[in-house]
DNA sequence: TTTCATACTTACATTAATGTGCGTACTTCT
DNA sequence: AGAAGTACGCACATTAATGTAAGTATGAAA
């Protein structure tokens, strides 16, 4: 890695990194789940809510318009009525959610180890 | 993967898994941080209050306690005044700090392409 | 006719996360 | 003597995230 290269690369140790933006939206708790389910391919929007349990209108349309900020999600709006809109996964959104499905994958397979040391450590 | 496995493992689409408390813990906005920094050792409280910057002694205080009870960290008290106090990773805590590792290498490696599409989308 | 589906936005309410300040007891340093 | 360091906990305050309800315009289905 040169110095130039250094210099662009992101530090999410420092609090004023932009960096930090972009953990927020990839990690925050729909962002990881709207990742996951893109990873399967297209969806529409109705199909999202229902396929994220828990999700509401309100915080799915959040969470897609900061993916697409980011450049991770691509949505395509028809021009049609009632509205039809189709949202996939960028090539760099394809990035983050090969990442985001490793560590996923980890805390599901993961989990009755979990629970166990929870049961075990702290009984809250 | 054998019908009993498929019932253990957990399902983080579903809003009632267990799963979503652990992706919360690991995935929280210290959460991760705290994994990563651990990742390349042993430290003190005050090691991890310093290194991650912006974090609060109370915030770092919780998110410490998520992680022990779920297992992936290590609380090593010392029996001295003024207090000392080891954290380090479990097994179980590289496992998942291995995952997050990747993750975060990755934004912080695309950052610039990702500033690039937010000021190309949206000038927000 | 009414209801449903579509993909959001807006306004206000509620809940959760985080910030801030103070405190603990002891040793060491200024 | 006072300050600093240690690793938290507690109480209250502030900020952020999320919930809830209502709305939009059109076509299709009940």
């Amino acid at each position: 890695m040169t110095l130039s290269e250094k210099v662009m690369r992101g530090d999410l140790m420092s609090a004023a990194c932009p960096s930090r933006e972009v953990l927020k939206h990839v990690t925050s708790r729909w962002g990881v789940l709207v990742l996951l389910a893109l990873e399967t391919g297209t969806h529409r929007f109705s199909q999202l809510r229902r396929k994220i349990g828990g999700v509401s209108e309100r915080m799915l349309a959040q969470t897609l318009q900061w993916l697409e900020s980011d450049g991770l999600v691509l949505r395509t709006a028809h021009d049609v009525v009632p509205p039809h809109v189709d949202y996939c996964l960028t090539p760099l959104g394809v990035e983050a959610a090969s990442r985001v499905r490793l560590l996923a994958d980890w805390i599901e397979t993961s989990l009755p180890e979990i629970a166990a040391n929870r049961a075990y450590r702290r009984p809250d």
